[in-house]
DNA sequence: AATGACGTCAACCGCTCATCA
DNA sequence: TTGATGAGCGGTTGACGTCAT
């Protein structure tokens, strides 16, 4: 257990932070900003490593922290996201403003150790109703709730990047999103019938209540890489794809979904509130989204997350609880301003 | 009241990546 | 090109509070 390069040269002070540290460290900040973190230290006069007070400041003393308990938006955005990029907590972080990666991590690792408690055996699977799709994915370390898994210790960066299907393909395709991607056609049966353990305990969001995010593939770029070519699930997306008459050269890419996450705005409470309590009850636009948003919760997130509006809803559409395309998708689809749709989701 | 189990959270550690000389 | 350095990230640890027995 060394110390940092940055901690080895003088004494420096471990452990929990003194108000009067915090205060200093703070002042310091405030008044010339942070800079180099090295420096920190010794002109704000603590004994401190500048790592140190990067971290404390960075998850404590920042006056944009919010702090509390996570409400149950906010949890069902991280499950969410969790689901699509893993344990990539600074990513997800970035997604709900006020919230430090570290703070997220404390309440996943605190809320997966219950889950495993509860939860016997793991259960993992993937299945879609696709004629020509069907996958399945585990999960080593998350006890099968979804299948991409957070990173574990590792030290290859690569393996702990690739690890993560998604990774894949995503990188070559500068798009971090996927977790599990099964591609469907419209031809397609449009439901979707999920296998598995029902999980009473999971909050909204999880298991098989987990939203299945569905995207407009015909709208952007494809998928250009080898790497993504032979992820499986690319693949055989890709095959299901060459096989539609009505979306021949069809370009497959996914909306950055994260962004789209942020451009969600209301998390996932007001698909609840839209569709009546399921997670991932149907469909949702901005009206309704306007209509169906909390005031209170207007208030309480502010623009925040309603910074990211980069992505239209045209592209992201949702299942509904039974698993099965709501009317206004089906719509959607018959009318042809959806070429063909990616489906994904934490049990997707 | 005592004690052990459990949960939460701040902080640390080790690693990788980016930058720069 | 390479090594040093700093920043940032994710995993882990440990202190402390709470709850159950």
């Amino acid at each position: 257990m060394g110390h940092h390069s940055c901690c080895n040269q003088q004494k420096v002070k471990r452990g929990l932070w003194s108000p009067e540290e915090d205060e200093k460290l703070v002042r310091y900040i405030t008044t010339h900003g942070y800079g180099c973190w090295s420096e920190v230290p010794e002109k704000a006069g603590l004994q401190r490593c500048g790592k140190s007070c990067r971290l404390r400041w960075i998850n404590y003393l920042r006056p944009d922290i919010r702090r509390g308990r996570f409400t149950p938006e906010e949890e069902k955005l991280i499950i969410s996201l969790h689901a699509i990029v893993g344990n990539r907590w600074a990513h997800i972080a970035s997604h709900l403003p006020g919230r430090t990666d570290n703070e997220i991590k404390n309440y996943w690792n605190s809320w997966i150790k219950k889950k495993i408690r509860k939860t016997p055996a793991p259960v993992a699977n993937v299945t879609t109703t696709s004629s020509t799709t069907t996958a399945t994915s585990t999960s080593p370390t998350n006890n099968g709730l979804a299948p991409c898994s957070g990173s574990t210790a590792t030290s290859d960066v690569h393996r702990r990047r690739m690890q993560h299907p998604t990774f894949s393909c995503t990188v070559a395709a500068d798009h971090l999103q996927l977790d599990a991607i099964i591609g469907v056609h419209q031809q397609n049966s449009l439901t979707l019938p999920i296998s598995g353990g029902a999980d009473q305990d999971s909050p909204p969001g999880m298991a098989h209540h987990c939203p299945l995010f569905m995207f407009d593939t015909g709208i952007c770029p494809p998928f250009a890489s080898p790497a993504a070519q032979q992820h499986p699930f690319i693949s055989s997306f890709t095959a299901a794809m060459a096989e539609a008459d009505d979306a021949p050269g069809a370009c497959y890419h996914l909306p950055p979904l994260v962004d789209g996450m942020g451009a969600m705005g209301m998390g996932m409470e007001a698909m609840d509130d839209h569709c009546g309590g399921g997670m991932g009850n149907g469909c949702y636009g901005d009206e309704q989204r306007q209509q169906r948003r909390r005031p209170e919760l207007e208030e309480e997130e502010g623009e925040q997350l309603g910074q990211h509006e980069q992505w239209d809803e045209e592209q992201l559409l949702m299942w509904d609880d039974q698993e099965v395309l709501t009317p206004s998708n089906m719509e959607a689809m018959q009318s042809g301003a959806h070429h063909s749709l990616l489906f994904m989701g934490p049990n997707a």
